[in-house]
DNA sequence: AAAAACGATAGTATAATCCTATACATAAGG
DNA sequence: CCTTATGTATAGGATTATACTATCGTTTTT
């Protein structure tokens, strides 16, 4: 029993006409003879009494039109939610985030893309590993650090990141254009502990330049780092276009001077397949980022 | 897509793996493969992600099992609907009957059948002529008396019936326990018009054997005449079995010497499916006239 | 680094489907 | 009653789809 044959059954049903049901489905009266009995072989009785130049359905052909108008609805269903699915009206789409760009930049991005296509499930997680997360397939696009290069991803740079000097406008630093390297030994700082990209970044920064910084606090989450900036304990260094999220006229961002640098990218399975919705996203990215810098 | 197919998919679905699913479906891991792609190729979107040696369901792979899973499910009803059909536990059936016949004798086979086959509906119409009606497919058998050969027609005669003559048990006819042909012209009879089969009959009888009868009283209805019997108004000839059915402690039949007889016969279509229903009907009435006989 | 596991690909054999031509049967018309 | 028209089944052959075996390329495991 094949959908093939079932469409053929059902106009049949519909015609009680072989010739006429041949006809309108494009194929030969004989050819459609032969597959009617092909089924009726298979249910082991006759679907239409042929009685001379009548033809009608029998109980048995009549049970299975009922049956078979379901399921070849069920399939067509199939095909129209996958459609739609693949049209961006549907569909989801995981993806994992730096928990520091999920916080402070992306929530708009989620929010404009969801304007645009509200019935897409978007699922952020933030991770601090998120090559590893595509990897094993817990989400669809990664969007993070660059990483080093691995074959079975793909990496798409989407920006480059400067980092600025976050501090309170009352603290004599915060009405300067530009910092210099020197500059941020005289400033109490508050960063991420050690082992965290956002701080191993900036202290091999550091020793480029035979320098060093001395954090006085250490905490793994960026909320609290500007918590910490707010209440005058000292200054912190984060990328720079975090502070057009931030929504507090307390801090100020002030650019580094030959700052670090660093590059985001997206990066996504080369042997998954990417969805319209994670297509979608991923270029919403890209002008999110590049109308922002 | 195919029926072959969405099995073939149903099965990867719970597998996630080619080569075991291909060997539960005995066939080869390459066609499983290939027929998943014919697959992918007509909804326009892959259904796995073959991730190395991981395979997962897509998005829509997780949506195309979902409503396969129906419609799988619903061809399984029709199968299962189609076999019960057969098996007898359902269906139904139309018969035609002659008037009488349906009044005094086969009721007590439709109870019989019923109570072996309680879902199967049984649809009985009296009818005086029985053949055009299976011929316009009114109904599905016919039984009734022989008819002219019709190449469209198969004919089962299963029963010869006699006559005898009905009379109420004051007269004195009742008491005998034959009566010839002499002994009709001394009794008032109540008979079927002219033209009716029943009457029809009689009169040939009686013209061969240079005779004639005289009805008193004419209608149309068995029943009718059996109560202007018990009413004294005279005799009536009707086949000899009819009285086993008769629950008339007046009334007597004494059976009619050199008697004519009425051949029954069933009749159905030829080129009409005989479904089990109307074979074990068939086989009922014959075992149920012969061990009435 | 070698081996094993897994899926994709290539090439070919088999089977199913489809077509044309024609036969057979029934209903309709002169 | 015979002829014609209509409708379906059958036969034979061409085409397509499906299946297999053998093998390759990757990825994971030992």
């Amino acid at each position: 029993m094949e959908i093939r044959q079932l469409h053929y059954f059902l106009k049949l049903c519909n015609e009680l006409h072989f010739s006429e049901a041949a006809y309108q489905l494009g194929i030969s009266q004989p050819t459609l003879s032969q597959q009617i009995r092909v089924l009726e072989d298979e249910v082991g009785v006759p679907l239409f009494d042929r009685m001379g130049k009548k033809t009608e359905k029998t109980e048995a052909g009549a049970i299975l039109e009922h049956y078979a108008m379901q399921a070849v609805r069920q399939l067509e269903n199939a095909k129209q939610a996958i459609a739609d699915l693949t049209a961006m009206n549907a569909g989801s789409l995981r993806v994992a985030v730096l928990p520091s760009d999920l916080d402070y930049r992306l929530t708009a991005l989620l929010i404009e893309f969801h304007k645009e296509f509200p019935r897409t499930k978007v699922q952020v997680v933030p991770s601090l590993n998120i090559v590893n997360q595509v990897l094993d397939n817990e989400v669809d696009i990664g969007v993070g650090l660059s990483a080093k290069p691995d074959s079975r991803l793909h990496r798409t740079p989407f920006y480059t990141e400067t980092y600025s000097l976050y501090i309170r406008q009352d603290h004599p630093l915060a009405e300067r254009n530009v910092i210099s390297v020197e500059d941020l030994g005289a400033v109490p700082l508050v960063m991420y502990p050690k082992g965290f990209y956002g701080r191993d970044l900036i202290d091999a920064w550091c020793l480029e330049r035979q320098t060093s910084i001395d954090a006085l606090m250490e905490t793994g989450s960026a909320a609290s780092l500007f918590q910490l900036v707010q209440a005058g304990i000292g200054g912190t260094i984060q990328p720079s276009r975090l502070i057009e999220s931030l929504r507090s006229t307390d801090i100020r961002s002030v650019p580094i001077q030959d700052s670090p640098v660093r590059d985001l990218e997206i990066v996504y399975r080369n042997d998954k397949y990417v969805s319209l919705a994670a297509k979608t996203f991923i270029r919403r990215l890209e002008t999110f980022f590049q109308g922002d810098g």
